[in-house]
DNA sequence: TTGGAAAGTTAGAGCCTCTAACATAAGTTA
DNA sequence: TAACTTATGTTAGAGGCTCTAACTTTCCAA
C-alpha cells in the first residue's frame, strides 16, 4: 500500500475508473486549449495511462469528445431549469433566465460549448445529442407558449422560440470569438436579453 | 515545351504562382472537409508540390487559413455591397439585404464561414481580419442610422446593429450546424429577415 | 480453480507539421 | 557576361498524433 497514492498515478495494473477519468480530462483540456488543439494523448498523460488504452473505451477521438459534448448540454440544461424555477411561468423573467443561462455557460466554458455548437457533427450525429438538444429547444418553446398564455405549443411559438435562440446563440459566439472586442462587453447583458425578448414577444 | 500542361504539374523548377494556388487548395480543401478536417499536406498535393513548400510562403498552417479566412470576408463584403445598391438608402430592404448575404454565404460556403467565425483566432489575432470584420459591421450600423433618418452614427444605432448582427450569426451557425434540422429550413428566410428587422428598428 | 472477458500494455504503421540542408532558377551588379 | 544574392523549390527527417495488433494482467463467474 503506497500512503501518497495520486489520482493519476495508480498501483494496480487495472485502473478502475479510465473512462470518466479521461472524458473529464479531455473536458480540462477542450476548456484549456480549444476543442481543435485537444489531443487523445494529452488526455493519456493527464490520467497516466497509456495511449492506446482509451481506444478499450471510446471507438475514436470523436467519440470521446462527444461524452464531453453530452456531459456538457446536461450541465446546460441543468442551469437553465434550475434558474428558471425561482420565476413565475408565463414571465418575461424565465425567456430571460434561459438566455442568461445560454450566454452565462459560453463565457464560463467557450471551449465546452464551442464543441456543442461550432464543430461539424455532421458525420455522426449522435442520437442522444440530437435528442438532448430538442429537448433544450422544447423548453423554450414551451415558454414562450406561457407566456401567451397558453400550454399548447404552436407554430408562432416555435418561430419565436427559434428567434430567441438564434439571438443568444450569436451573442455567445460573438462574445467568445471576440469579435465585439471592448465594445460591447460593457453593456448590461441583463439589460440587452429583456430588451430583445420583449421585441420577439411582442404581437404585430 | 510539353504541350499538355496541367496546372498542377509545372516543367520548370519554380512553380510562379504557388502562394495563390495553395490558398486556393486550402479554400476548396476547407470546404470539402472542414476546417478542422483540412491538412496543408492535402493541399500540397492538389498543387503538386512537396510539403514543405508551403512554409516558404507561410509561417505556418495557421497562417494558410487566415489567408483563406480573408478572402472570405473580403467575398462576404463585396456581396453585402453588391445587394445592398438596388435598395435606396434608409430602407429596411437593405438591412434585410445584408443579413441575407450573411445567411446566404454561410449556407454556400460554411466550411470557410467556420473558419471565420467558429474558430478561435485568439492568439494570433490577426491585424487585417479585425479591421474587416469592424469594417463590415460599421456597414450595419451605418444602415441603422439611415433607416432612423440620420447620418451620424449613435449609441442606440450600435446596439441595434448588435442585436441583428447576433441574430443573422446564430441563425447562420444553426442552420449550417444541422440544429433545427427539418424543422425550420422550410420557413421563409426573408420573411424572418424582414420580421426581426422590424422587430429591432422599432422604438419603445 | 480455472478459463474467458475486460482492460491494461508495448510496438508500430501511417498520417501530420515543420525544420534543416541542399538545389535550382532568376535577378542584379561589377 | 560572369558571379553573387535571393527566392523558391527539393529531400530527409524529427517528433507528434491517431489508431490497430498482439500480448499481458486482472477480475469474475461457472
Amino acid at each position: 500500500m503506497n500512503i501518497a497514492t495520486k489520482a493519476t498515478k495508480r498501483d494496480s495494473y487495472h485502473h478502475g475508473n479510465l473512462r470518466t477519468q479521461l472524458i473529464e480530462a479531455a473536458r480540462v483540456l477542450v476548456e484549456k486549449k480549444g476543442p481543435e488543439q485537444f489531443s487523445v494523448s494529452e488526455a493519456c498523460r493527464v490520467a497516466g495511462v497509456s495511449t492506446a488504452a482509451p481506444y478499450k473505451h471510446f471507438k475514436n477521438k470523436e467519440e470521446m469528445l462527444q461524452e464531453v459534448c453530452l456531459l456538457g448540454m446536461q450541465r446546460q440544461r441543468a442551469q437553465m431549469i434550475e434558474e428558471v424555477a425561482p420565476h413565475a411561468p408565463g414571465t418575461l423573467d424565465r425567456i430571460v433566465a434561459l438566455g442568461r443561462v445560454y450566454v452565462r455557460f459560453a463565457q464560463e466554458e467557450p471551449g465546452v460549448f464551442r464543441l456543442m455548437f461550432g464543430f461539424a457533427n455532421e458525420n455522426d450525429d449522435c442520437e442522444a445529442l440530437e435528442e438532448l438538444g430538442q429537448g433544450t429547444f422544447k423548453l423554450v418553446q414551451q415558454e414562450v407558449a406561457w407566456c401567451r398564455g397558453s400550454d399548447e405549443i404552436n407554430e408562432q411559438d416555435v418561430q419565436r422560440a427559434f428567434l430567441l435562440w438564434s439571438f443568444v446563440h450569436g451573442l455567445s459566439f460573438l462574445r467568445i470569438d471576440g469579435k465585439l472586442s471592448k465594445v460591447d462587453l460593457s453593456v448590461d447583458l441583463e439589460a440587452t436579453l429583456t430588451d430583445v425578448a420583449q421585441r420577439v414577444l411582442t404581437d404585430g
